[in-house]
Formats: C-alpha cells, sequence, structure tokens
DNA sequence: ATAATGAGCGAACGATCGTTCATTATATAG
DNA sequence: CTATATAATGAACGATCGTTCGCTCATTAT
C-alpha cells in the first residue's frame, strides 16, 4: 500500500494554484485512509478508536462519517488497497523472455513485500477481520486469485519448456508456491529481521523442487 | 485444545462423592478458559466482553478475576493450550520404524488439526494478539519450536535413508513443510471445507520433493 | 466451636466506544 | 452577490468496555 497519487496534478496545480473541491475531498479521503492504516498497523483494528484516526490525521471526529460510512469501511477499503499492491507484482510474470528468471524475480519481490512487518501486521488484522466479514473477503481474493491465476501460467510455461511430466498440478503448485514465500514471510517480520542469503537460497530452491 | 483432564479422578470422586474445593476451582477455571476459547472463535477476542465470558459459562461476571488476572491472561492461557496440540503430533514423528511414512502421517495429522475452522480462527485471533504481546508469542512458540526439531529431525532420518545430498539444510526443510501444511490449511479453512484427495496428494508430493 | 480462606456474586466506576446531528464555514453555481 | 451544496466541526448519546469493590457464604484449618 503505497497511496501514490500523483494523478492529474497537472491540472489545478500550477503554481500552488488552490485546489477544486472535488480534489480536496478525494485528498482527504487518501489521507484519513492512509492514518487508518498505520493506527490499524500500530494499535490493531479493534484498539483504534475512530478518535484515534481523526487525531492523527488531523481532522474532526465527525468529518470521518462524511467520507466513509463507518469503521469497517475502512477497514474493507485498505484491505483492497493492500490487495492491489499485488496486481504490480503480476506485471513481473509476464515479462517472458526467461520465464524460470521471471519465477525467481517474482519469489524476490513478492518476500520482500510481505516480509514488511508492517504489511504482515495489516494481513493479519484483515485477516481476522475477514473471518467474520464476507465484504472485505471478497476485496482481498479478488486480486490474490488473479495473481494465482498469473503465477500458474508461468509455472505452465516453464513445465513446457523443461518437457517434464509434473505430478502436482499447476494450480497446486502455484498455491504451494505462494505458501512458502507467505510462511517465510511471517517468520521474518514476526522477528523483525531481515530474509537471510541462505533463507532466500533455500526458499528459492524450494520452489524450483515444486515444478 | 481438548482440555482433557480426567486428572486423579480417583482420590474424592468414589461414589459421586463431592469434589474438594481445590477440585471444583479447578473445574472452574478449566470451564472458563473452555468458554472462552468458544467465544473468541465465535466473536473474535476483542468482539468478546469478559460478560459475555461469564454468562455464556454460567459464572459470576467478578469470579472470572477470582480464576484469572484478566483478559489478556485468557488468551494467553489458551494459546498456551492450543499449542500443546502439537506436543501429541511430536509422537507421531517418534515412531520411527518407518520414518517416510512417519512423516505422511503426520502431515495427514497436522492439515487435519490445522484446517478445523475453529482451530484456524483461534489461530489467527491469537496470532493477531501476539503481534502486540511478547507473552503471548512466548507461549505460542514454544512447543512449535519442539514440533520444528521433531521434524527436522526426522528430515535428517529420511535422507539419511535415501543417502542423497539435500541442497536444503534440515531446519529450513522442516519449516517449510509446516508451512505447505498451514497455507493448505488456511484455505480449507477459509473455504468451510475438507481438504479434496487431490489436494492431499498433491500436499504429499509437495512435501517429498522438498526431501 | 471458631477463625481463616477464598470462591462466588453483581452493583458500580470511569473510560471509551461508534455513531449521530445541529451547526458553522466555505467553495461553487446561477 | 445570493443561493445552494457540501466539507468540516465537536458536543452529545446510549451502549459497552475491563476492572474494582464490598459483600455473602461454604469449605477448610485450628
Amino acid at each position: 500500500m503505497k497511496f501514490e497519487s500523483a494523478i492529474a496534478q497537472n491540472e489545478k496545480n500550477r503554481m500552488s494554484e488552490k485546489l477544486s473541491r472535488a480534489e480536496t475531498a478525494d485528498a482527504r479521503r487518501k489521507h484519513i485512509v492512509e492514518t487508518a492504516a498505520i493506527c490499524f498497523i500500530e494499535q490493531g483494528f479493534h484498539q483504534t478508536g475512530i478518535r484515534d484516526i481523526a487525531k492523527r490525521a488531523g481532522v474532526s471526529l465527525g468529518n470521518i462519517y462524511n467520507h466513509f460510512g463507518g469503521k469497517t469501511e475502512l477497514i474493507a477499503e485498505i484491505a483492497t488497497l493492500e490487495a492491489e499492491d499485488l496486481a504490480e507484482l503480476q506485471e513481473v510474470l509476464t515479462n517472458n523472455t526467461d520465464p524460470l528468471a521471471a519465477l525467481e524475480t517474482f519469489v524476490e519481490r513478492y518476500l520482500k513485500l510481505c516480509s514488511q512487518p508492517e504489511y504482515a501486521a495489516l494481513t493479519i488484522e484483515i485477516l481476522a477481520e475477514a473471518m467474520r466479514n464476507p465484504v472485505i473477503v471478497e476485496g482481498f481474493l479478488t486480486n490474490r486469485d488473479s495473481l494465482l491465476v498469473a503465477l500458474e501460467d508461468q509455472i505452465a510455461a516453464i513445465r513446457a519448456l523443461s518437457g517434464g511430466k509434473p505430478d502436482i498440478p499447476d494450480r497446486d503448485c502455484a498455491k504451494f508456491t505462494l505458501d512458502l514465500i507467505e510462511g517465510l514471510s511471517m517468520r521474518i517480520a514476526f522477528s523483525e529481521r531481515k530474509p537471510s542469503k541462505r533463507e532466500l537460497n533455500s526458499l528459492k530452491r524450494a520452489v524450483k523442487r515444486l515444478l
């Protein structure tokens, strides 16, 4: 979740011109979501009060309800935004001059993303909420499924090159690959450290063995 | 978490004799923890009030504080109890007439345990709390580390038999094995279904490839 | 028999929760 | 400039939170 806007800062932002109403509203909205995410990471979803978010965002309490329907809408939006980070990773898998190399790059990138402690913390909060709120599940799984399909295709491409007869279906293989990366990520995130060279090498080898 | 007591029901329980004070206190304590676990599974940790637990356990509000220091002590105790379930699984790994078969049995058993929706739900709640409470982390990781060592030894034994030269350290291999099982478990638990034959076969194959 | 212990109880406390709403300020449209 | 729409505000609401407290009473120890 990077919340990069930078979208169309042309039209109205020339020479520090005043922003239009719609623009400031959008900016506020974004700022509130960002702040909420920070709060949820630091304190957890249920330990964070709307007042915490309002105070930290420099916004009045009531105004949050002008932009969002309520607290759960905030975590739902954050879940969607976090899932969108995965879209970027898919691009790594579409560059197919060397499928195996692309897979390795993907492993590195996805590990780097997931093992950020803030990312892991947010994921757990979202997961815990998703357990009891189908709406959050949907936003969370949509982009993930998309990533899974891309990974599955990539694995199929690699397997097609090597010509062997794999006894694990492409789809399962893709899921297992994500499992390995995410499992290692959690351990790294929980111990607040960076992945060691050994761990990264072991991971890459493990992924290759699944092919 | 099965909370089996059956400990020393001899001394005083002969012929439906009255229970001693210490015994009833222990039973209450146990009953409260069990009930708390059910509540946490159904509603989540922070959505559950002490009153919910008290009401459901058929116990007064204040009495809970006679048995427990507070709410976090409850989740901490539950975390420890859940971790103790893993101790049973270790036994599977100590029967070493056929190391590879034992590993397969372990995979099946651990998958069956983790993929119970209640187990998964509780795990996520504990994980979310552990993120901000080191005490919970400790109770959670102690038994898990023990399991990991047992699995590592098992893998070493299997590898010693086959005689190959594995390029993934035993320890990493053990971690990855748990990752694969737990990842699949989460998917199963989230979709509220049982693992298919295909999934289980894929898992076993994946685990073997790591060896 | 009497004293000490601690399980059991529920009212009460202060704090905080998510949300609503009447009100004010401000940007846009006519 | 005036009218309108909406962003922004914070007091207020009712509910619920975790915890404490004084108390009763059955069991255990002396």
